[in-house]
DNA sequence: ATAATGAATATTGTATACAGAATACAGAGG
DNA sequence: CCTCTGTATTCTGTATACAATATTCATTAT
């Protein structure tokens, strides 16, 4: 376990919020990586808060597929099996299609607008070589996308998924000659969406996972 | 708030899952109702148990939707706005109609064996007149589908987003006009999964969730 | 050497205590 | 009569205390 946790205190939030979001962050980050155990107490001591918010927070982490905890044995960090894998990327694929469908229908013209913009950050960003970065204007890419479905729990949903594959993520993004197919792949989906094309955004997006799909595995199955 | 509440202590679990299951058939039953505050030392005394358990099992029941909670005011049982609903039935016909999907490939002679099973017990049960029986029954039909997909994640879902149509589903089972509806809807399903035609299977699920959907969310509307 | 045993320790599960925020309500002032 | 304000009360948020289980590791018997 990193031993830099520390906690962002400045709006009122509930600890077990806060707590919540630290441990989160750190296990998206790989500070805390699968299979490590979350104890209570050590993590309370760490964050300078009692056992009560981190326990609280721990449930929040399970129901989010962040941790697993076995009944008087304690919480420890996701581990993702392929089969897990698998199993999440199904069901995003599905998801992923469908808010592309949606949004086609209900995307706005100044959200379109956006999408562009995003489109065109993420192509600038690629060039920088921070992977963080170009992760984040991917997700910012997508997100436009997911809001306009206008359908907040399609959303959350979506969310929960990209997180549990967001730590296998990254190392499709890191390798360069994938930067041209991601570029044409989302401009792809933007022209689908723009030109209100359903069947054009479904099968863009389903490239485009399924691209993914198959990076991600990969890094999994060498990871062991 | 309904005062027969009753703990099951048979096994050893602990406390907050017994809790959890103890608050979610509660909710799922309408004993306790929409808007209805959870209010910790209440429930506590009870059930017998301390606010401890109480609170984790008020986090887990946000993580399946049915609480919601504001900071420093407490929770309480989840509404459903009709907007809500269409939310939840959106993302329940893909997540249905990519299970069958899956299942056609994947289901085995057995759990076609069960399904036509499962399939006929519905139709005894629609005769029984108990409300209850029938619902049991139809989640037993769709579950055996469920499970053929292989895929927990996407069982551990669907199930999720069926409970939070459970309450106002009730309503459309009820009427006994919508029975031959239903037959028919399960026969055109199971028919499809056992010749593993995806296209006939998707679409007879398809219609089978969208009519559904437009009953519960006559319910909704009709309750306000 | 290996397996079994059992204390010591670490860790979770549950209850309770205390502080602070939200709420309800009564009384004063307009 | 209404509104505002202050206070009592209720409830949540957090910390801590206590109980029960799991783990560890040394010791003993085979």
């Amino acid at each position: 376990m990193t031993d830099d946790l520390q906690l962002n205190m400045n709006a009122y939030l509930p600890l077990r919020d806060v707590v919540f979001n630290t441990l989160r962050e750190a296990i998206l980050k790989g500070e805390l990586k699968p299979g490590e155990r979350l104890m209570e107490l050590q993590l309370a001591a760490k964050l300078g808060v009692s056992r009560t918010p981190i326990r609280e927070a721990i449930r929040m982490l399970e129901q989010e597929g962040l941790a697993v905890t076995m009944p008087r044995k304690g919480a420890e960090v996701a581990k993702m099996t392929l089969k897990d894998m698998e199993d999440v990327l199904e069901i995003r694929e599905a998801l992923d299609e469908l808010a592309a469908q949606v949004a086609c229908i209900r995307i706005s013209e100044e959200q379109l607008e956006r999408l562009q913009e995003k489109k065109t950050d993420f192509e600038h960003i690629l060039k920088s070589g921070d992977v963080k970065l170009m992760a984040e204007a991917d997700v910012r890419f997508h997100d436009v996308i997911y809001e306009a479905t206008g359908n907040p729990k399609l959303v959350n949903l979506l969310n929960n998924l990209r997180e549990q594959i967001y730590r296998y993520r990254v190392e499709y993004i890191k390798d360069a000659n994938n930067h041209p197919i991601l570029i044409k792949e989302h401009e792809a989906i933007y022209t689908a969406l723009k030109e209100r094309n359903e069947q054009a955004a479904i099968l863009a997006i389903r490239e485009h996972v399924e691209n993914q799909a198959t990076a991600v595995k990969e890094v999994i199955v060498k990871q062991g």
